[in-house]
RNA sequence: GGAGAGGUGGCCGAGUCCGGUUGAAGGCGCUCCCCUGCUAAGGGAGUAAGGGUUAACAGCUCUUCGUGGGUUCAAAUCCCACCCUCUCCGCCA
């Protein structure tokens, strides 16, 4: 959520830089309208709840002193007051909650150097990296889906292929859940673990390894900004009211939720491998096929608090690792700079790395790299304090996806196709699978004889 | 799920029965200063956050003792609801 002050102190910037993502600036306008209510009515109410004080301490006074009749007259004066302090609170109450709703609604402002757009097709390709097959890994070239970079054999989707190799089962999974829930199956549930254990080994270096509740209270999605605006997004669990994550983002942001940290334990950086949870309710009918889109998969997120001045090398950071996964596993991919018009409500800049399926001839968005600036923060309430001065500041949040399941998995597959329904095990998957080089038709392990 | 005990500042811990100079004793920690050959010890001062006003992180003022309501001239203290922690019982991977 904006900061108060700011939109109080500098409404045209802020309407100004809201305008470069398409924002109409209405409820911005509603704000700043009720705010002004809200400081005059909190002005009065403190003056009458001063002297409500004061009139308290001359009845203790009068009182100790058997002066009961003078007591009971300004008893009923201050009760009086009492009633004016009610009205104003009661009003305040009111504002604030208008206030509230209304900011929680207000999309964070895009930094400066975000790209102006519109749509997802004013997005700017940053790199397009496209990794060593036999020759040289090529870097910025103009990479055509089209272009015969891909053998025949790795030309066909996952959804074929994979679920005639039995390592991917979609019609039991549909049986047992429905449409758009995914099933792994012998070694391709081993290649699912096998992601997730390397995305977090490659990261454990500096991030601290966490595994959070999956279920949060309703007060948690609101924090993250999930909640209410993408109340249809999110699976609901109605009779505890919890909430299954949509991402590990959300209980990573709420770790540190109403806490003070010390500036010199900045930046704190934490990644956790969760199931995410996702209603897709605006993508019914698109991209359904295989594991293009899915209600529940796995993902590492990578998470970091930060101070204002490490958030830019941090935001580079994150991105180098998202995208130092994706090259490691040997995928085609490119970076996008997501503009104004087509980033999240609560970031200021992202980054999207994509990863090319050649069989589905897609690229697929694999993680989104995103610096919230204090956005979150403010919701959260997650501060720090300064090694110099007083009081405190609220912190820097930054995320991103390590590796996202069956979007990679999808594309390994694909990649890592050989003829005759075999699949190639990327060579630093290898370790996690046993030191398995190739996946085969899936062949159930019978039962002991 | 049943029964009970609790939640006070960075931390520990008084105060709650019997409401009022208690934003909160005392201690620890931390910061600064003094003293002291070094060290140890000692002395002094300071040490919450948020809101409003303001040029001001000067002053004034309001709020905050788990959270939200209520009673009262006045609430850490009385009443109600909820959340969380702990102990015992039950259930359970």
């Amino acid at each position: 959520m904006l900061e108060i002050h700011k939109i109080r102190s500098h409404p045209d910037k802020v309407a100004a830089a809201l305008a470069r993502r398409g924002d109409d600036g209405l409820a911005l306008g509603e704000v700043i309208k009720l705010d002004s209510e809200r400081l005059q009515r909190i002005h009065d109410r403190d003056a009458a709840r001063q002297k409500i004080n004061e009139l308290s301490r001359q009845v203790r006074k009068l009182r100790q002193s058997n002066r009961v009749a003078e007591a009971e007259s300004i008893q009923l004066e201050s009760r009086q007051l009492g009633q004016v302090e009610q009205l104003h609170n009661h009003r305040i109450a009111e504002l604030d909650e208008a206030i509230h709703d209304l900011l929680l609604h207000v999309p964070n402002t895009p930094a400066p150097d975000c790209p102006t757009g519109q749509t997802e097709a004013d997005n700017p390709v940053l790199r397009t990296h496209r990794a060593a097959r036999g020759g040289t890994s090529r870097e910025n070239q103009s990479l055509a889906c089209e272009e015969p970079a891909f053998r025949e054999y790795q030309r066909v989707p996952h959804w074929e292929f994979a679920v005639e190799m039995g390592i991917l089962d979609l019609e039991r999974a549909a049986k047992i859940s429905g449409a758009m829930f995914a099933m792994f199956r012998g070694a391709g549930a081993v290649l699912a673990r096998a992601l997730v254990s390397f995305g977090l080994d490659r990261n454990s270096d500096l991030y601290e390894e966490v595994l959070p509740p999956s279920l949060v209270r309703r007060d948690t999605m609101v924090r993250t900004g999930h909640l209410p605006k993408f109340v249809d997004d999110a699976y609901e669990i109605a009779r505890d009211d919890l909430w299954p994550i949509p991402t590990g983002e959300v209980p990573l942001t709420s770790l540190c939720e109403d806490e003070i940290l010390a500036e010199e334990d900045l930046p704190m950086r934490f990644m956790a491998a969760t199931p995410c949870y996702r209603r897709e309710a605006g993508s019914a009918g698109r991209d359904t096929r295989g594991l293009l889109r899915v209600h529940e998969f796995q993902k590492v997120e990578i998470l970091a608090y930060a101070t204002a001045e490490q958030a830019a090398p941090l935001h580079d950071e994150l991105l180098e690792r998202a995208e130092g996964a994706v090259r490691d596993l040997g995928l085609d991919y490119r970076i996008i700079d997501i503009c104004t018009g087509d980033l999240g409500n609560s970031s200021a800049r992202t980054f999207d790395v994509e990863v090319y399926a050649p069989g589905a001839d897609r690229w697929l968005e694999c993680s989104s790299v995103s610096w919230f600036g204090d956005y979150q923060a403010r919701r959260a309430n997650i501060r720090y304090r300064p090694s110099q001065g007083r009081g405190t500041h609220f912190v820097h949040t930054l995320n991103g996806s390590a590796v996202a399941v069956p979007r990679l998995w999808a594309a390994i597959v694909e990649t890592y196709r050989q003829p005759g329904n075999e699949i190639a095990v990327p060579e630093v998957l290898r370790p996690y699978m046993g030191g398995l080089k190739v996946i085969s038709v899936n062949v159930p392990p019978s039962s002991a004889t």
